[in-house]
DNA sequence: CGTGTCATGTAATCAGTTACATGATTCA
DNA sequence: TGAATCATGTAACTGATTACATGACACG
């Protein structure tokens, strides 16, 4: 089976929330679900009319804004039904792919020092990333309240906060291992290596 | 940027480990990086080719095998400095995609029975890739003994497992939450909802 | 002698990104 | 008036997968 296309589920799901023109939903995409979804322009504008064309959408152009022209998109029933047929489906899992992992597995082929050196630029980022959650689940809390998915969003960012915290203990932990192979590989006669 | 094809640096990799044919690194890459990176054939075979053209490694044909004709890639000293210069370089974080908290995010347009369900069978899938995470990880253990790449497999493997762990954590709880929630709800005159 | 697996590969297609194009409006 | 941002979009490219094609050998 071939890959499908989830970007028209994506923008669905975000119009069952509010309508928006096309930009707003490139904004709240990056802000909200950047942390596990991620869509781009040439994404978004092509696939909105699509929808339109299919009768999952509707548009009306928006002069109320001080003159812009901007296309706000609401969805229609038809939409509505396609998004929740859509949920349930099976998921296809597989075919994920980390970077880091892999570079690890092929780790015996630089010294330890710099593997070491790895897992701390990437636990920089994990750290970053941490912080960056805390915000916006922050934000969630308190702009969210009384919205039908903000218990939903709640639980997708604990896990998201839990997920990166394990990755930042594993990164822990394996620097303190890896420091003690190096230790005992500099005192040992050369056995290490 | 554009996205960069790491194909090219997972077979050099992989090359360091053992000379192989296309069809051998199919076959581990599907086994024991299954977990964490995927390759299709269709990638596989015409890197292979480019690789030799650009001189990262060499092939030679084998006939020993029962007279199959198969192509045994090595790596070159040439495809090693290619491989460590990558590993050298920053990894390109983000446009990660989890499709199951996509759906969570959408999930106040459906029952929450349902939301219920869809954890329920997420667990299965999770719990099936546990037990597999395991065996591959024991195979590691008795079969890599003593080679280079074995403790970093095993520091990997060791990650898989617990990221694994804490999502299947967070399904349960999450079902308790749900299920508390629409325990109430039934309970409520109909002020949930 | 036919089915399965070994083994290498290609064609067609789709997914997704970057970079660019365009133009209006706001504000310093 | 010039820079920043709002707003919508397209072209060109790369990445990656599926499905197919091909043929030899193994084994019952």
């Amino acid at each position: 089976m071939a890959k499908i296309n989830k970007t028209k589920y994506a923008i669905l799901g975000w119009l069952t929330k509010h309508d928006m023109s096309g930009y707003d939903l490139k904004k709240i995409v990056d802000k909200v679900s950047g942390q596990y979804w991620t869509e781009s322009n040439a994404q978004l504008y092509p696939m909105l009319k699509e929808l339109e064309i299919l009768g999952y959408v509707e548009s009306e152009l928006d002069q109320s804004s001080g003159g812009r022209k901007r296309k706000i998109y609401r969805i229609l029933q038809k939409g509505r039904e396609k998004l929740v047929a859509w949920m349930k489906t099976p998921i296809d899992e597989g075919c994920f792919r980390d970077e880091f992992l892999l570079r690890l597995s092929f780790s015996n082929n630089i010294p330890v020092e710099e593997v070491i050196e790895h897992f701390n630029e990437h636990l920089v980022g994990l750290r970053r990333r941490f912080k960056c959650l805390q915000e916006i689940k922050k934000h969630i809390k308190e702009e969210f309240a009384d919205r039908a998915d903000q218990p939903y969003l709640l639980m997708l960012y604990r896990f998201r906060e839990m997920d990166i915290d394990v990755r930042i203990k594993w990164c822990e932990d394996s620097i303190a291992q890896l420091e003690k192979m190096h230790v005992t590989s500099e005192k040992g006669t050369k056995r290490g290596k």
